[in-house]
DNA sequence: GCCAACGTTGGC
DNA sequence: GCCAACGTTGGC
């Protein structure tokens, strides 16, 4: 069993935008990035934890948790040419790119901040508070996630 | 809006 | 297969 961090800027799709979704669940299309497609295809698997992380934004952070209720399968953006996820390399026998469905588990009553974050003892090897930190999905281990987890308004 | 840190692309 | 140019990410 392992845990992640997906990362999203909330004026694309925030957390409560998932909250507002049919079953509180949506795919997690638009991930063009190797590594992440990778972690996506090989890694994440049905009933794991995901912290959704809101990106680029004012109140940067982890809103809450969500689970994996669907795993990797081929994201349809790529296919479609009206779509900024367009990938014209891409085809249906050999598709590049995929995708997850995720479901929300529960959205943290306040935003465990990037701030806070960085300054809770134990987490220096995250992803997150590294150099580069440009994945958008990441791999948090079990100690992580309990650290994280302890330390947020749930 | 700036800029550092990367990832990707494409000419050679 | 190298590497410069370019595009994107994301915190500040």
């Amino acid at each position: 069993m392992k845990y992640w961090l997906f990362k999203s800027e909330p004026d694309a799709f925030s957390i409560d935008d998932l909250a507002a979704k049919p079953n509180q669940q949506e795919h997690w299309d638009g991930i063009r990035n190797y590594q992440a497609r990778n972690f996506l295809r090989d890694e994440v698997k049905l009933g794991e934890q995901v912290f959704f992380y809101h990106s680029s934004c004012k109140q940067l952070g982890i809103a809450g948790i969500a689970e994996v209720v669907k795993e990797s399968y081929p994201d349809h953006s790529q296919f479609d040419p009206e779509s900024k996820y367009f990938d014209p390399k891409s085809s249906p026998d050999n598709p590049r790119w995929v995708m997850v469905d995720i479901q929300l588990k529960e959205k943290f009553s306040e935003i465990l901040s990037l701030q806070k974050i960085k300054s809770l003892a134990g987490i220096n090897d995250i992803g997150l508070v590294k150099k580069g930190h440009r994945l958008s999905i990441m791999p948090v281990s079990e100690v992580e996630w309990h650290i994280l987890y302890d330390n947020s308004q749930h």
